[in-house]
DNA sequence: GTCTATATTCCGATAGAC
DNA sequence: GTCTATCGGAATATAGAC
């Protein structure tokens, strides 16, 4: 299988989501990106209508991962073993190949807002925050289980590692997740 | 005392922090910052020498009440006490004046980079982790530490509340916080 | 598919009058 | 302190050859 090529599209799509996290949307040129890949600008134009286009293009593989979680979750509600379920996938979008696409949005939240993408993602957050909460309406429960989906999203965050350089594991953030969202005694 | 004027500076930093926190830092121009203070760009410059010294200004001010809290914490350290009045003082910076400076950070980490002020910052973060943490080397137990932080800084961040329109209350997101820092059984 | 060349727009910043 | 006017540069995007 020697005759590949025309990979140039996902090569793009990587760097640029690299260079966005990094350096930010609005402050990473075409030009940039078009660099690092030994390509002109003008053939970034061949493969995106736009700058905005690129960013849909992986925003769009997000939505459709995170629509499955919800999905199987809807369909699963009123079980506790189904709520740890649907934490347990999230940890696996998470952490593993979406990784890149979630540290994007977590550094480009105003730009997210401006190219129209950020209501779509918060509802499925909010949708998310509901399913692990179950009904419960204690405040304290509600932000509980807010702060189990959020200590899984901060694997994609280096900010607030203990280590500025190493992630915590995948396996201790969803234990303390699932210990979050547990119902108190 | 009718003879006032010359709030031009703390209202150009007012507005300026809060488009940043809107619109993201590199989306907002001087241009409309001088527009919505009825001025010119020119009387911009009056007042700041640069773009990143608006920033500047305003970071510089919450570094030294987070310097005030960590000097604090680090005269009453090995208390358990000291350490939840650690976090008490920080939920009151986090959700008193310095609000809208949390919120533009959180919204604008590129930029922060950039600017030189984020490696600043989270040295800062890192060390109050390690107050709250105070010692214990479980990743577990660090990392629920650092949610404590992080459930307080979350009321910056309308992305994660409960209602998007509405913020969780002060003392809810204090109390989790305690519970989180605390030790287990 | 990728190139060169260019159109267009807007930005941060400065000069100098008042 | 605030203005008008302008500079130099860089950005997105397009036209058209190969």
């Amino acid at each position: 299988m020697v005759g590949r090529r025309s990979d140039t599209r996902e090569r793009i799509q990587r760097v640029a989501l690299e260079l966005f996290a990094e350096q930010g949307y609005e402050k990473t040129s075409l030009r940039e990106i078009a660099e690092r890949l030994d390509l002109t600008k003008a053939a970034l134009y061949y493969h995106f209508k736009t700058k905005e286009d690129i960013v849909h293009s992986f925003m769009s593989d997000l939505a459709s991962a995170l629509d499955d979680l919800l999905e199987w979750g809807r369909s699963h509600r009123d079980s506790a073993h189904a709520r740890e379920e649907v934490l347990r996938r999230f940890s696996a979008v998470v952490a593993g190949e979406y990784a890149p696409v979630l540290r994007f949005m977590q550094q480009n939240m105003p730009a997210m807002r401006e190219l129209g993408v950020k209501h779509a993602f918060a509802a499925k957050i909010q949708e998310l925050f509901r399913l692990v909460c179950a009904g419960e309406d204690d405040p304290a429960t509600q932000l509980r289980s807010r702060l189990a989906v959020v200590a899984l999203m901060l694997q994609a965050n280096p900010m607030f590692a203990a280590d500025p350089e190493t992630l915590p594991p995948a396996d201790v953030a969803l234990r303390v997740a699932l210990e979050l969202a547990a119902p108190r005694d």
